[in-house]
DNA sequence: AGTAATAGACCGACCGTCGGTCTATTATCA
DNA sequence: TGATAATAGACCGACGGTCGGTCTATTACT
């Protein structure tokens, strides 16, 4: 094979970029690492060289993701002219913007990561993305208990129980697209709306909030997310 | 090797019996055919006699952890003296007895059920029992909307949401182990406790009880688990 | 400037392990 | 007694990972 010599780093991520494209496509398990280095052009040894495992390529990108996801939170956090209801808003108004932009993608995306093959690979990114967003979760809980906005007692057990939710809007998600795949787009939408409410009040419950002042989903998101 | 015949249900539950202690020690991946096959006396040829896969013994495994489990619960519902409140407390208390009753064994299996190279085993497991939990804690808060102890709009949204903090729970109470082997008991109990107070406190919130009406943990309920 | 030395990116044949298959043999029962 | 269910274990191919070695770009030295 021909020889061609490139910063590590750029390797690293172009390796990272075969295995997103490849793991979200066949799976974990059933890409092996020969699928990868096929695709990335490269041979065994210098996979080896800059991975220790197949593994290690996994956690690599749980990792990637996990940054990336930060970087596009960070800047709530540092606008002061939010208060806790209203970051909780924009977050939730932020991966609303990001579900409709990318549907088509993140439709492909939600039905890999929900195979039943692909548990590993969906667990280490869930794992790295709660370990990241846990912390930024805390904070605004912790600011609005201190503003007075929100009623959380203990803003990290808290906040842990908020991801934990949000896991399960995820997985219904996942049902309503397979319901629209089978043709059912109508229903589907009407249940994952009627569930979208659901997971709002249990938010505003669960910080005391009024009802009402969480915004989850908008008219006719769920339509517009699952038709795409 | 000597040939023995046994019925094909002794056989199967043997089996499994094996799979539960390997995979719950190992870890599924870690775990051999080979080494199931040895443990439990048999050939190759006889264990792809009776499971297709590798992958099918697992999910039997978590068929029958979950059959178990609903086999415990079923009394709950049928228990006409008990009102939502009444059954969600007294699946609480049963599950903290059970917790402390078999704490040795429990620790275990939280450990290994936790270990990062078991999320397989954990993953099928939990979706086994979530599965069959769903239902009846559906029917839990569609009686109690019925009766007006509790406010659950759409009972099985909450329903799953309740399961899905539950996970969250398990995840706590993993990591007090964890920090309670490394000797530190007595913080991880504090942990543990505030925690679970906190589950208790979204618990209501969601459901719309007035506060205290939900025990999830007792006065030295986390001590006695994490010492035993 | 020319050259020797070093680092480390890269190669691909090879190996051990593991899930799974196949054929042969033995028990059971109609 | 023939058919079928149960058991045995040799065998297979794929896969993750290793290893000895090559090639190239940079640095150090004369």
């Amino acid at each position: 094979m021909a020889r061609i010599i490139k910063s590590p780093d750029v390797r690293t991520n172009e390796l990272i970029d075969c295995a997103q494209r490849l793991f979200f496509e066949h799976g974990y398990e059933n890409t092996t690492v020969n699928d990868v280095i096929r695709k990335a052009g490269l041979s065994k040894g210098a996979f080896y060289h800059y991975f220790a495992s197949k593994e290690a390529l996994l956690e690599a990108l749980a990792a990637r993701m996990a940054r990336q996801s930060l970087d596009e939170m960070r800047p709530l956090l540092d606008d002061p002219s939010l208060d806790a209801v209203g970051r909780l808003n924009a977050l939730f108004a932020n991966s609303r913007r990001m579900k409709v932009d990318m549907a088509p993608q993140l439709k492909n995306t939600f039905n890999a990561l929900f195979k039943p093959e692909n548990i590993v690979l969906y667990h280490r990114i869930d794992e790295a993305l709660t370990a990241v967003t846990l912390p930024f979760m805390t904070e605004i809980l912790r600011r609005g208990q201190e503003e007075g906005t929100l009623d959380a007692p203990d803003p990290e057990a808290m906040a842990l129980m908020l991801l934990n939710l949000r896991l399960g809007v995820a997985k219904v998600m996942h049902r309503a697209l397979q319901q629209a795949e089978a043709g059912d787009v109508e229903s589907a939408a009407a249940m994952l709306d009627s569930w979208m409410q659901s997971y709002g009040l249990a938010v505003e419950r669960i910080l005391k909030l009024p009802e009402g002042s969480i915004q989850v989903t908008e008219p006719g998101f769920a339509r517009a997310f699952l038709a795409a």
